[in-house]
DNA sequence: CGATAAATTGAGACCCGTCAAAATAAGTGG
DNA sequence: CCACTTATTTTGACGGGTCTCAATTTATCG
C-alpha cells in the first residue's frame, strides 16, 4: 500500500481503482491497473459506447454522466437492462461471447474510461488478486438482479428505483436531497417493466402522499423511512464491508 | 492436453472440470482442479444443501438430482431464483459477500460434488486460464439473466421454460422427447413470477394446441418449432462455441 | 411565439391473481 | 389390497392492477 493521496488520484482518474481496492493492492499492482486504463471515451447525449453485436474489446467505468444500455429482443422491442453512473462498470455480460449482448447510449454529455479486456486478463493472471475481485463484482452483480427481477407491484418497483438511484448517487458522494434523473420515464418503464403511464401514475400517487417532491426530471426525497416502505421488499441488501468477504473452508 | 478418457472419467466425476475444459488445460491443471473436487454431497429429496445467511464455503457442481435455489424476501415470501440440473454450477451469487444469499433445496435425490472455493481460488491464482473461465461463466450468467427478467406473457414464460429444460437436458445428452419435471407447478410459477394456476392453465392451453403432451410432471414435447413460437422472445441465446471467445484490442 | 417532444391524466379493456372447488395422484394404516 | 387422508394439479368465476388508447398539459427548442 502507498501514498493514500496518490491513490485518489488515480481513483478520479479511473474509477476502475476504486473497484479494485478494498482488497490492498500493492504499489506496483495498482501502477499496473492504472497503466492499462489510459483510453478516454466522451460522448454527447445520445451517442453510443457500443452497441449490440459489437465485437467486444474493452470495459468502461463511468466518470461522469450517465448510460443506460439495452437490447433488442426477437421481436424488435427494445429491452432497458440497466443504468450506469459515475462510478460504474460496463460490458461484463459481453466477456463470455466476446460479443455486445446490448448497446449503451449516453443519457447525458459523459466521459468513460476505457478499460482493454485482454490488458486487464493479462495484468490480473500476475495479479491473481485483480482476477479475484473481478469475479466478487460479478457476483454481486448475480445476486443483485436475482433481487431484482422478483415480483413486485407498480409502486414498490418505482420507489426502489428511487431508493436505489439514491444510495448510488450517495455512495459516490453526491448530495442525496436532489435526486436528478437522467433518463426519460419512459426507459425507467422498461426497464421496470412497466408501461410509461403506470411510472408516471406511480410517481403522482408518491407526490400525493407526500413522499417526494416531483418537478419533471428532478426528484426530491421527502421522507426516505415511509417511501422504503413503498418499497417493500423492493431494495436491494445493505452494503457489505470488503471484510466480510473472506472464507474459510 | 492429454488422455481423453482420463479426461472423461473426471468429468463424469465432477461437472466442475467440464464447465473450466473448453479452454484447453494442460494434464497438471486438470488434475490440481481435479484434487480439490474430492468432496462430495448427497441429499435426499427435501434436504438443505445450504441455506440463506449460511457462511459460504464452497460452490457445488451437480453430478445427478435436481435442486431449486430460494429466497426469503424480507416480507417472508419464497421467491425462487433457479433450478439446477446435472452439470451446473451453484454458489456463486454468495462469493462478493460470503454468506449465501439464498438456500439450495433438493427436488430429487441429489448428488453434488463440493469444491472449497479458497481452494479454488489458489488453484485459479497459479492457473489464470482457470480464472478467466471463471470470469466467462458469470458473464453468461450475467447476461442469461437479463433476458430472463425481461417482460413476457404467462404463456411465453412457460413455453420458454419447457424449451430452456430441454435444452439443458439435451445439452448434458438426455433423450429430448420426454421431459421430467423435478419441480412442483409452485415453484415453476414462483420462478416465473406467475400464480400456481396460470402456469397450470398455460400449460393446458399449450396441450390444447397440440404442442406438449403432459402427464403430470412427464411431458412430451410434440412440436418443438410451434413451442419456439409460442415463447417470442423468451428463449436463451444460441450456445457459443468457446472459440468465438476471443478477443482484441 | 409556434412546433415538437415529454409527461401527466383519464377511460376502458384485458391479462393475470385471488378465491373456491373439483379432480387426480400419492401416501398411510388397517 | 382397499378406505382414508393429504398433497398436487386442474378448472371455474370474479375482481383488481396494469396496459392500451386517447386527450391534455407542460417543457424544450428553434
Amino acid at each position: 500500500m502507498f501514498d493514500i493521496e496518490r491513490l485518489r488520484d488515480y481513483s478520479r482518474d479511473c474509477p476502475l481503482i476504486d473497484l479494485f481496492l478494498p482488497d490492498g493492492l500493492d504499489r506496483d499492482s495498482v501502477e499496473s491497473l492504472a497503466a492499462i486504463c489510459k483510453g478516454r471515451a466522451s460522448l454527447e447525449t445520445g451517442a453510443h459506447l457500443f452497441l449490440q453485436e459489437d465485437h467486444f474489446n474493452s470495459l468502461y467505468t463511468v466518470r461522469q454522466g450517465a448510460l443506460k444500455s439495452y437490447f433488442l429482443d426477437k421481436d424488435g422491442r427494445e429491452r432497458v437492462t440497466g443504468f450506469s453512473l459515475p462510478g460504474d462498470l460496463l460490458g461484463l455480460d459481453a466477456v463470455y461471447s466476446g460479443v455486445h449482448r446490448c448497446s449503451a447510449q449516453a443519457l447525458a454529455a459523459s466521459s468513460l474510461c476505457q478499460v482493454p479486456f485482454t490488458k486487464l486478463e493479462k495484468v490480473a493472471d500476475q495479479v491473481p488478486e485483480l482476477h479475484r475481485q473481478l469475479v466478487r463484482l460479478m457476483s454481486r452483480e448475480i445476486a443483485d438482479q436475482q433481487i431484482r427481477a422478483a415480483d413486485h407491484t407498480a409502486l414498490e418497483r418505482v420507489a426502489g428505483f428511487l431508493l436505489d438511484l439514491t444510495r448510488r448517487s450517495q455512495q459516490r458522494g453526491f448530495p442525496v436531497e436532489a435526486l436528478k434523473l437522467d433518463m426519460s420515464r419512459s426507459d425507467i418503464a422498461n426497464y421496470l417493466r412497466l408501461a410509461t403511464e403506470t411510472v408516471s401514475r406511480s410517481l403522482s400517487d408518491l407526490q400525493r402522499a407526500g413522499l417526494i417532491k416531483i418537478h419533471l426530471r428532478d426528484i426530491k426525497i421527502v421522507d426516505p423511512e415511509r417511501l422504503r416502505i413503498s418499497a417493500g421488499s423492493m431494495t436491494t441488501a445493505p452494503e457489505w464491508s470488503a471484510d466480510h468477504a473472506r472464507y474459510r473452508d
